[in-house]
RNA sequence: GCGCUGUUAGCUCAGUUGGUUCAGAGCAUUACCUUGACAGGGUAGGGGUCACUGGUUCGAAUCCAGUACAGCGCACCA
């Protein structure tokens, strides 16, 4: 059969993932083998795939794909997150788009939608993984929100509230006001922004023109103020003691009070307090004995606490509440100045707003401690493992977990309340009823007096158990047991504290062990200029388009030869580019092959050239498994990428490739199928695809016998010697084609060319190489310099190339000159050395004998340049 | 404000304990080549005072101190 002369990937990818599925090549089960596990980070259930998930489920299948043919027992488990509050915002959307309010429909009802929405556009991202090559184990698709590992969060639940690290509390949280959620601080998003200080003065009470003014972002809140702070150091303001101050516009009468922890320099050194809506206020509050006054509803609009503009928005209250402010001349001057805005992660448009609320918390002081510790020390390893710097910051100054979210799209918290406010934590409700009776000692209690928390949890409450629970451990040991520990998690670094330290945190409480021995972080995909990837921008290209385009291998290598470890991955297509030449390199390596006729011989001129590529080959495959154990996946990548490019195409199959249309014998032909064969093994992580194509094309073979369950090379013998003698015979070579390229020659324009060389074995094995590849007529050793050639040195060796060419004496003596005065002056630096005692007498004999070899080799190439000059004058 | 990390070729990055040609790779770029596996190609080049200053050392891209710039994290922000 005709091979195209370019590779396409579409009629090999879909062809060979679906050969895979069939053979069970992906599929994983406890057996005797070392297993080598790898957990997905579960994308949205409603995601769909972007260049983050490519770059990260491509080192996921690299790794996964490596440990395969190392003999482990590969198992990946994929699975998706069902992201409460972006998916609920999604249906929400959906559903007013149907013109169906949330707030008009039950819980059930809700839920029943979502489930709909969900079985619709879920998973779409996992099919999108299958077109990537993932080599996930489908069968073990996992969802966070499924009925078994939702009852693994509530029995966690149940359980941190027994073991009292998990408890109600009235406390100020970040609060979203357009999902109508509580956040924790991680899912807060601070921006620099330009804001506005308004000076507001309020009237002392009692006083004819008295004022006092203060200085305020949020004019709004000045309904809910119940005191005005001032320094009990600062001279302005000490006349103010025991006097009160009138809220402006509604007139109430509010405190003057002392306190320490104002800053005399902001502002005017007077603060509004308003303990309801901020963190600091709540504090001064709380110590000073005041009111706390609610004026925002969970909207973030006016509440009727707050006497004016109730049910406007916040935002408009505050222009309006400014401009009353100015009609009443009490707004005394605006100040723009730069402050920190605080975002919804997952709303990025929605600002936070602090809230006094109750809520369920996490204590995680009990919980870090092994956490912190065995990152410290190494039992889990970070790659790059300065993330640990940041781990050990966070997780020492560790606040604690708010967990309830005011969705329902999640496991809805298991606490069930009386009438009168106390609550019982149980896994059921007839647990929970179990336990009012008791409590109240009133055994007529029935279910239907109790009612069920209305929260449900954050999404990472449950995707923190994910490395367990995906094996079921929680409710059976076995699987988890054998796969766990998993080996290695690949992660955004940006998800280290929402996800990488809780896991650790529930890996060490809930198993007594670690969850994963390696942690790989991945950077963030950015366009080439170095910005975020955003549909506003449009610079973030479509990932199945890429795929369409490039192939996967393509798009993989693209990805991958860019993206060192830790660090944000400056993507352009044509990386792909890149990525889809090399499949074409490869492919084209395949055809001349397969052109070749042989004919059977045992002898060949090519052993030298054979012995070569299996010496190099071997070292590759040291250097690619020390890669692969320091994580370096770019730099395997590079290693194979320029094996098979420069090694194999450029000099191997140049040394070996017969005259045109001439056969080949049957020794080199064979010899090079199982070189390359290896080749692609250690290409196959990498590039699946295209590497079980030609796999199966280079030889007929049973349908498992396939190069994705082939083992993985094994280093043999380096032989050094040979290595060198082959780096001498390119650099002839290349100095050949130096010479023609200088002189306007043609490639194959036979030349002649002569040397002196102080060891001729040096040259011997791969003489014919020489003669071949540098297209010479004759390559002979001579015992002196020969007129009227092109004269050059490799090491301390000379040659001379006839170039048929007049020699222009003076050019040459100009080149030749130049040579010599860099040598010189190499000379002197070295000698300069060599006549430093110090330097003698407290460097290492190694180093310098180094020194005297570099000094008489540098004097042994003078004296042939010399003989050289002499000749030409 | 506190802390972490970085600064090496036009771009993205290697450079392991200071010492063998250590100043590298890939991409980009330049010249030449093109019926011969591959123009999605071949061959050969050019390109860097290793941010700056000082120190340690026989010897510094590498170690130390300081400076500048950049990125990130945390805290504060009326």
């Amino acid at each position: 059969m005709e091979l195209a002369k370019t590779y396409d990937p579409k009629l090999v990818e879909g062809r060979w993932y679906q050969h895979w599925m069939e053979q069970g090549f992906f599929r994983s089960v406890p057996d005797e083998r070392e297993p080598f596990t790898i957990v997905i980070p579960p994308p949205n259930v409603t995601g769909v795939l972007h260049m983050g998930h490519m770059l990260n489920n491509t080192i996921q299948d690299v790794l996964i794909r490596k440990a395969r043919m190392e003999g482990k027992n590969a198992c990946w488990v994929p699975g998706t997150d069902h992201a409460s509050i972006a998916t609920e915002s999604k249906v929400v959307g959906m559903l007013r788009e149907k013109g169906i309010k949330k707030s008009d429909i039950s819980r059930d009802e809700f839920l029943k939608h979502a489930f709909e929405w969900k079985d619709k556009y879920g998973g779409i991202i996992l099919e999108q993984l299958r077109r990537l090559g993932a080599s996930c184990d489908w069968e073990r698709t996992r969802f966070t929100m499924e009925d078994k590992l939702s009852k693994a969060v509530i029995k966690v639940f149940v359980d941190l509230y027994r073991k009292g690290y998990l408890y109600r509390d009235l406390k100020m949280i970040n609060w979203d006001p357009k999902a109508r959620t509580t956040l924790s601080n991680e899912e807060v998003v601070y921006k620099e922004k330009r804001s506005k200080l308004y000076h507001v003065r309020y009237q002392v009470e009692g006083s004819q023109d008295e004022w006092l003014t203060i200085a305020t972002t949020r004019p709004e809140t000045i309904l809910g103020d119940t005191a005005v702070c001032v320094n009990p150091k600062d001279p302005r303001y000490t006349h103010l003691q025991g006097k009160k101050v009138l809220v402006p516009l509604i007139g109430r009468s509010i405190p003057v009070i002392f306190d320490e922890y104002v800053d005399m320099e902001f502002g005017t050194g007077a603060l509004k307090v308003t303990p309801a809506h901020d963190i600091n206020d709540y504090e001064l509050g709380k110590k000073h004995n005041l009111e706390t006054i609610d004026m925002m509803n969970d909207d973030g609009t006016i509440s009727p606490a707050g006497q004016l503009y109730v049910g406007e928005d916040r935002f408009t209250a505050r222009k309006r509440i400014i401009e009353e402010i100015e009609t009443a001349g009490q707004l005394v001057k605006v100040e723009e100045i730069d402050n920190k805005v605080g975002y919804s992660e997952r709303n990025p448009d929605t600002v936070v707003e602090p809230r006094l609320s109750l809520q369920w918390f996490v204590d995680m002081q009990p919980l870090a401690g092994p956490a912190l510790e065995n990152v410290l020390n190494d039992e889990i390893q970070f790659h790059p493992a300065q993330f640990k710097n940041l781990y050990k910051h966070w997780l020492e100054n560790i606040r604690n977990w708010p967990i309830s979210r005011q969705l329902w799209w999640g496991q809805q918290i298991p606490a069930w309340y009386l009438e009168d406010g106390s609550f019982f934590v149980a896994e059921t409700a007839e647990e929970a009823l179990e336990l009012a009776r008791k409590a109240t000692k009133d055994d007529s209690l029935s279910l239907s007096a109790l009612r069920q928390d209305e929260d449900v949890v954050d999404t990472w409450f449950s995707s923190w158990l994910w490395p367990i629970s995906v094996f079921d451990g929680f409710e059976n040991k076995e699987e988890l047991n054998y796969y766990y520990p998993t080996n290695v998690l690949v992660t955004g670094w940006d998800i280290i504290f929402f996800w990488v330290a809780r896991m650790i945190m529930a890996g060490y409480e809930y198993t007594g062990e670690k969850p994963f021995k390696h942690v790989y972080f991945t950077g963030m995909v950015r366009d080439k200029e170095g910005r975020k990837m955003s549909k506003s921008l449009g610079n973030s290209p479509d990932a199945m388009e890429l795929l369409d385009t490039y192939g996967a291998d393509g798009v993989r290598v693209g990805m991958l030869i860019a993206a060192p470890k830790g660090n944000d991955l400056l993507f352009d297509v044509k990386l792909c580019e890149q990525g889809r030449n090399f499949s074409n390199k490869v492919w084209n390596a395949l055809r001349l092959i397969k052109g070749w006729e042989s004919y059977e011989d045992k002898n060949t001129d090519n052993e030298a050239a054979i012995a070569w590529l299996e010496s190099r080959l071997n070292q590759v495959i040291q250097d690619i498994d020390a890669h692969f154990a320091a994580f370096r996946l770019s730099d395997a990548l590079m290693a194979v990428y320029s094996f098979i490019w420069d090694d194999f195409c450029s000099w191997y199959l140049e040394m070996i490739k017969p005259e045109y249309q001439q056969p080949i014998d049957s020794h080199t032909l064979a010899r090079t199928i199982e070189l390359f064969e290896k080749g692609l093994q250690l290409m196959h992580p990498f590039m699946p695809f295209i590497t079980e194509e030609i796999w199966n094309q280079l030889r007929e073979r049973d349908s498992k016998d396939c190069i994705i369950v082939s083992r993985w090379p094994q280093a043999g013998q380096v032989d050094a010697a040979l290595l060198q003698q082959a780096e001498a015979a390119k650099e002839v070579i290349s100095k050949v084609r130096e010479v023609r390229n200088q002189k306007g020659l043609k490639q194959k324009e036979p030349l002649q060319l002569y040397a002196v060389v102080k060891d001729k074995n040096r040259y011997a094995t791969f003489s014919a190489m020489i003669q071949k590849l540098a297209f010479l007529g004759e390559f002979s050793f001579v015992d002196a310099e020969v007129d009227g050639t092109q004269t050059f040195l490799v090491g301390t060796d000379q040659f001379f190339l006839k170039t048929g060419d007049t020699i222009d004496p003076e050019q040459e003596k100009a080149r030749l000159l130049q040579e010599r005065d860099y040598l010189l002056g190499f000379i002197r630096s070295v000698q300069g050395k060599l006549s430093n005692e110090k330097f003698v007498s407290s460097a290492p004999a190694a180093v310098v004998d180094s020194e005297r070899k570099k000094l008489s080799d540098g004097e042994a190439k003078v004296k042939a340049i010399e003989e050289s000059l002499a000749k030409l004058n």
